[in-house]
DNA sequence: TATGAATGAGCTTTCATTCAT
DNA sequence: CATGAATGAAAGCTCATTCAT
């Protein structure tokens, strides 16, 4: 699809080889131990560079971090993007979006956990250069409100504020990958998708 | 219920005045800086006391930290557990459990960040020293699960495994006060148990 | 001559015993290393301190250096402030001035060589926090030149411009030390003194 | 004089072509940063080479900072020496020793920065390798002290010591370009080689 | 008990030097 | 010869913890 003109060099091809490497050894490290934790020398190490060359590539340890969050984010908000467009029905746009993020984070749980602890820091007031992590967040809640929006036209809905709904399935898709870690629960993607859809659609009322 | 028979002595009473001082700072510190960007110069100055004094009552700056999370914890479990007792209908149950839960992180948002930035760790394996955040947590979701259970036998809902909804509804009102401090919601905490209920209890089909 | 109504606390000698002791140290290690070779662990050891007791008193390397530094040039300042005011003729100033200056760097020998090595670097445009070791030079040039100035009225000299005559001089006695060090020389103060003041004062003309 | 027999290959053309253009990006960066704070690669870009090039031409950054003093000051070496064969008279010898120092620093300034900063250094006992700094500012001071000794048998003037003479002249002249740095003197060389000349040579007796 | 000066391990970051291309 | 990506030793600085008072 991405058809470049200029091959790239041999000089840009290792330059985004090293990148890629460090980044995900950043986003193990970082998984692993905390960004406070974590020490540049494991993440040097991880990567299998020196830990100078790390500050070839990035300005300072935050950097690397926020590097390694940001293109995570950005992947997903890519995919969640592609899929939603694809949708027409509510139902549908609900499911692309959980089943988009559950099988991500699934498949990306280094990232997911880097991910995660963001959430705690943005409640505190923050400094514009990582301002991104909640706009990116807010842009996945955006995506799936417009899809709501959208869909609402075609499907009957009971008329709930696609904000706030958009807003709570995040919150369900978010919680059901802790849920897996904290209660060691081993339902499947799908099962998970459908208990979300089963429950945001029909309710608890019999 | 608790009837201690043998009154405080002097020295217990300034050490339970002296302690609750200091987790009320570090609360205040760790809430607004994060563990790892607080120092313990910060908290005894807001507690208004010598940094080696918090060593007379904790062994390091992270038994404060967990001294001061589980603090939190205890006194909200203690509450969803008071109020759960009474409720005997599903619906109930659940109304009771979220307003409690929003009500409380409303009122001791300090508490609610570091409760917060300790579920990114939580997805690691994690020292048994902490490992309490979990369990408490669970304990949460543990009660409302029962409540639901029990309440189940005498109200008529789709059978939806309570375990798993009651792990969602928990993730939810978690949500409901990010959202609050994401999104600038400016809903009362009557409006958003009121839309959880409506959501959870009825769904989205017409 | 100064008489404390409040005799110094505990604490307060603690803390200038140590800055003392800082100072000394810092002035040793930088003398003979040069700011950017000497290490902060160097003049820790020197001072028998550890690293961290350093910066509970400074706020950086860069700081106690200037400290040093500035310590030493002030108490130069004053000598010379207090001798000059004691002479009335033109060739007392001179003499003063210069048995002044070699005295103290003679005994300061590390101290000079910290406060020669600023002049190189005063030649370039310099932050303001280390603006004042070119003020206190000048400081000097302006205490001779004005006493000449004082002085020239009761004496009959040549109309050397005193500004000029006042920087010439603070170079010859500035060389001089060097003089000791490059050459070897083995002159007494004394009889640098007697010699620069036989050349600026009776010239080379027969 | 020197009238190379063997012309200069094309390889050694280009090398001293490398080693002038090196020499003269080094002394513009030490100069403006000093030697601890400028940087290789600052040098490297100043002289229009990637940074291993210099390597090839110079073992260290050290010995690059040498070069371009060794460079400097011999050449104002060499026109000393000139110009004092030339002179017969205490005077004249003074006036040209004055004069051609003021005019080289002037032109040179960036040198005359490096070259002071060295003094500092000299003050210490120094590894053998960079002795010559000292050295060569002895030898300026050795022309200027037998071009006197030569000339005070020609011209009648008060005995004073040769060699401490020159010293002092030595320090004045290199205390006027301060002069201008420090106290924004306007004055033209040849005012202050004429200011110099008139001290040294009437003294301020009346 | 309470204090806060002192400690020093451990961190991030820089940069002279090397070497494969 | 020339390059510049990679290296890793070395340095400044922080801060949790201790302990003499």
């Amino acid at each position: 699809m991405t058809s470049p003109r200029r091959p790239r060099s041999r000089r840009e091809v290792l330059s985004e080889f090293r990148t890629a490497e460090i980044l995900a050894a950043a986003r193990s490290v970082f998984a692993a131990r905390g960004f406070a934790d974590a020490t540049v020398d494991e993440v040097a190490q991880a990567a299998g560079v020196a830990k100078g060359t790390l500050y070839l590539y990035y300005r300072s340890k935050r950097e690397i971090y926020l590097a390694a969050l940001r293109s995570g984010v950005e992947e997903l908000v890519l995919r969640l993007r592609q899929r939603l467009e694809a949708e027409t029905t509510v139902e549908g746009a609900i499911r692309a979006f959980v089943q988009t993020r559950l099988a991500y984070f699934e498949a990306h749980l280094d990232f997911f956990r880097i991910y995660y602890s963001e959430f705690a820091t943005m409640l505190t007031p923050v400094p514009a250069s990582q301002r991104f992590v909640r706009e990116i967040y807010l842009d996945q809640i955006r995506l799936l409100a417009s899809a709501l929006r959208a869909a609402a036209d075609r499907t009957r809905v009971r008329p709930l504020d696609p904000d706030r709904l958009a807003f709570a399935i995040g919150e369900l898709t978010r919680g059901l990958i802790s849920d897996r870690a904290l209660r060691g629960s081993q339902a499947s993607v799908d099962e998970d998708v459908a208990f979300v859809l089963d429950l945001v659609w029909n309710g608890l009322a019999p």
